[in-house]
RNA sequence: GCGGCCGUCGUCUAGCCUGGACUAGGACGUCAGCCUUCCAAGCUGAUGAUCCCGGGUUCAAAUCCCGGCGGCCGCACCA
């Protein structure tokens, strides 16, 4: 048995005896892709937030902002993203086999024609009059369906109209953009993030928490002005390194490359500056999960969502197996275009230019008098067909010289030169999108911390994201130290700390369970306390002790859990 | 959807092939008590399983047969 699955067994194990997480609706026979978090994990999914909420959101707090919007989302919101057309994969079933197929990549395959698009119908067609077969088993193929992995819903009661349950939360932010826009400081650039629950109706889901049909997404939607100077906060990842493997190294098989952020900005590999900004804070973020083996892997076109012009995964090694934990899009002006087409809505943001440009323009004026002095009622008519034209086309017949109903308009046009001022003009900003699994990022973090040491389990996360700060324990289940440890337990919450209270079983039995949930130090009083009120502080990870006074208790804290 | 493997106390499992003394055994856990001056210690007791569901074969089914449900892994798919 490999290390690995050895792992993912026992931490597994723990997640169900200590209240991580477990299959949902269990005593229904359970559904694939639904997970509980218990008690102990949602302490330290919390925690996970936390800790995102305060490197992306608090430690950018003059570029960013958070909002929330619905789960249900009308089906037009989502025709619009594509995410309709683009979330339905047509796929074609072997009747002899069995093996289903996408549709449209057989077709490419086979025929060497561009097939994507195609309608459902015309797929069956293509492969009926062309006699495709089951590749596998040269099997009849029956007629092309779809799979959708949108969840629907119907909004309202009776026939309503139709809803999905969200892929990702980002539709509910560019949806939202201008009133975010508006309420906030009207410039750009302008972070907009949002942690919520979405969901994907995955064919099969697999691995735990990694890939799930229902949970919970943090994202970041980045809206920028392309022609502006970047004026980027390189300081805030000035520490931060970070590993990229692109295409084209890819394909060579190189392995990946270290950049610091600015230089990755400048490299050419990056199709925006502000995108290795963004990887920098995630490289940040997930080192701050305890995950120190992670790199930015480039997806190819065809791996690449509908919306994404350039996408980084972040990819985190566990034990030699690669999982994508985040992924970074460069999302181009897709969505608020698609957003601004279905609707008709103005989703473009008044760039004011820092001086007032004066352009010159010419105003064209049609004569009107002395048309109908040369033409009466024929130069009526003639009027009333230029009235009809717009400002365009007037110009193109008055400057080519062109006739309507045999008269040169130019002949009745004055032409008048006049200056006006433009301050600013519109444009539709681009989007970074940094997304984070929640639970992925939790799940990650508990193989990756997951330790074994003489048969016991310890899960080593970082303080930060430990369910508790630390635990205290009588040593003895006596009146005096369980009163002292109540105490204890008294003081040390008020200064802000989660504290684990804990005297039935031996003490080493005590230790072990804290050690298996995480908790990273263990204040024990014992009968020496009663004497010099002294306690010891035990590490979870070296399992040593110090011994230090009560009045000191505080201070020490602060040094074990944030020096 | 397909293929392989699997489904027994909270957990891990014995038993299934070869049907009967299985009133389903153990370990761990949990709870209570005793003991205990620091690492899942010991002792005592308690707790806990319509053997995934339905049907069939049989005098008799956890065990054999059929159907269903669910899970894991693989395939295909995957933002």
């Amino acid at each position: 048995m490999s290390t690995v699955e050895d792992k993912v067994e026992r931490v597994t194990g723990v997640a169900l005896k200590r209240g991580l997480f477990w299959p949902s609706f269990e005593i229904y026979g359970g559904v694939a892709g639904l997970y509980d978090i218990g008690p102990v994990g949602v302490r330290i999914k919390n925690r996970i937030v936390k800790l995102w909420r305060d490197i992306v959101i608090r430690e950018n707090d003059d570029l960013v902002m958070e909002v929330e919007t619905p789960i249900i989302t009308p089906e037009a919101v989502l025709k619009a993203s594509g995410h309709v057309d683009h979330f339905t994969d047509p796929v074609v079933e072997c009747m002899q086999c069995h093996r289903v197929f996408r549709a449209d990549h057989l077709v490419e395959e086979k025929l060497k024609i561009n097939a994507e698009g195609l309608a459902v119908n015309e797929l069956t067609q293509i492969i009926s009059t062309n006699k495709i077969k089951c590749p596998y088993c040269d099997g009849e193929l029956g007629p092309v369906t779809t799979f959708n992995l949108l969840f629907k819903t119907i909004i309202g009661p009776y026939s309503g109209s139709t809803g999905y349950m969200r892929p990702e939360t980002a539709q509910g932010i560019f949806t939202s953009f201008k009133r975010v826009f508006e309420s906030s400081r009207e410039s750009l650039p302008l972070g907009i993030a949002q942690i919520g629950r979405v969901g994907r109706n995955e064919i099969s889901p697999r691995q735990n928490l990694i890939r799930m049909r229902d949970f919970t997404i943090m994202e970041l939607e980045f809206f920028f002005d392309t022609s502006q100077k970047r004026n980027i906060p390189w300081e805030r990842v000035e520490k931060v390194k970070i590993k990229v493997l692109d295409l084209d190294m890819k394909r060579q098989g190189e392995k990946p490359n270290e950049y610091k952020p600015h230089e990755l900005a400048t490299s050419g590999k990056v199709l925006d500056e502000w995108m290795a900004y963004w990887m920098g804070v995630s490289q940040k973020f997930v080192e701050k999960l305890g995950i120190k083996n992670s790199y930015f892997e480039e997806k190819s076109p065809e791996e690449r969502a509908h919306y994404s012009k350039q996408t980084f995964d972040l990819m985190v090694d566990i034990n030699g197996t690669s999982v994508e934990i985040s992924g970074i899009a460069y999302r181009g002006d897709y969505d608020l275009s698609a957003h601004m087409n279905a609707t008709g809505k103005d989703l473009t943001v008044f760039k004011r230019y820092d001086t007032p440009k004066t352009i010159k323009k010419d105003i064209i004026l049609i004569d009107k008098s002395k048309l109908i002095k040369a033409f009466g009622e024929r130069g009526k008519s003639i009027i009333e067909k230029l009235s009809r034209m717009t400002k365009d086309e007037l110009e193109g017949i008055v400057l080519s010289r062109k006739a309507v109903d045999d008269v040169i308009i130019a002949e009745y046009a004055i032409i008048n030169q006049t200056e006006e001022k433009v301050s600013g003009e519109r444009i539709v900003p681009h989007v970074i999108e940094p997304s984070f699994g929640v639970e992925r990022c939790f799940y990650l973090s508990l193989i990756n911390s997951f330790r074994i040491k003489e048969n016991r389990n310890i899960l080593s996360l970082p303080p930060e994201i430990a369910p508790f700060d630390l635990a205290v324990f009588p040593l003895l289940e006596r009146q005096p130290l369980i009163d002292k440890s109540k105490e204890l337990v008294r003081l040390v919450k008020d200064s802000g700390y989660e504290v684990f209270y804990d005297e039935s079983g031996s003490i080493g039995k005590r230790y072990a369970r804290a050690d298996e949930i995480g908790i990273p130090l263990a204040i024990t009083v014992d009968p020496q306390t009663l004497d010099d009120n002294t306690v010891t502080i035990r590490n979870r990870d070296t399992w040593e002790q110090v011994r230090v006074h009560v009045n000191n208790i505080l201070m020490t804290l602060g040094e074990l859990l944030h020096g």
